[in-house]
DNA sequence: GAAACCTTGACACACCTTTGGTAAGGTTTG
DNA sequence: CAAACCTTACCAAAGGTGTGTCAAGGTTTC
């Protein structure tokens, strides 16, 4: 039995339960309910909060800003639409090239493969 | 001379002089200045105001909300931790299967190339 | 030089977010 | 069966966001 009740998982990664449950509610982390209604922490939810709290700590986010992240990645029309309008900035240092900017998509694709790797979770077809 | 001031940009974009103040405070659209300080709206301004517009009411975001993903683009330590936090989630449909996963991520890449082609301002140097 | 602009800064107000608490009721376990 | 959990649903307070307005002062233009 490696899961834990919604007071012992705020123990152990320093929420409270008030936030376990907020953090459900805004859709970051929902843990699995026993037969009658409780929720059940297992160690990847426990990991999870973890290093969300690192997460806020190091960049000074909000769980909403996370929150708003995760409503991106999943309302893809929304991604393209935030993404072409931030694309469209003036921004950047000079003169951009298409192929710096190429490039730069391909490195932060590096840089989500090695999540992927890191992710147990996900298995690879070939 | 096709640069407006404020109370005209406001006037031809629909927000209000406060606004386009708030809207350069948190650094979505932040005009050039005359010498004196006067702020002074060019077509490509005006044009990111009224796309802004449309941006938020399509899909109910909040300037934050954009301000918020113009941070990330431009912070890519803290783009690289919230997609790795984000990318560890259980919630894809069904054993989703790294292959499919590039999949996605290159058709959000070609969605992003469509928004580089219909932008002028980025010249390609092949 | 006065009218009509612009600037920044402050006060203010309504709303939302984040977080805590408490109440009414179901579940588990000694 | 009672203690000690859990659940949802409220009320509330502190702080942030979005927006208006006003004041004190510089600029442009007639």
């Amino acid at each position: 039995m490696d899961a834990l009740t919604i007071h012992e998982a705020a123990e152990t990664t320093g929420w409270t339960p008030r936030m376990l449950r907020y953090i459900e509610r805004i859709g970051l982390i929902e843990p699995a309910r026993s037969g009658s209604g409780y929720r059940m922490y297992g160690p990847g939810e426990l990991q999870r909060l973890r290093t969300l709290r690192e997460l806020l700590a190091e960049h000074d986010l909000g769980l909403g800003d996370v929150a708003f992240a995760l409503r991106m990645r999943q309302d893809g029309a929304m991604q393209g639409d935030v993404d072409a309008w931030l694309e469209a900035e003036p921004r950047r240092p000079e003169t951009v090239t298409a192929d710096d900017w190429l490039r730069w998509e391909q490195e932060k694709h590096a840089r989500i493969l090695e999540a992927v790797n890191a992710n147990p979770k996900m298995e690879t077809t070939a």
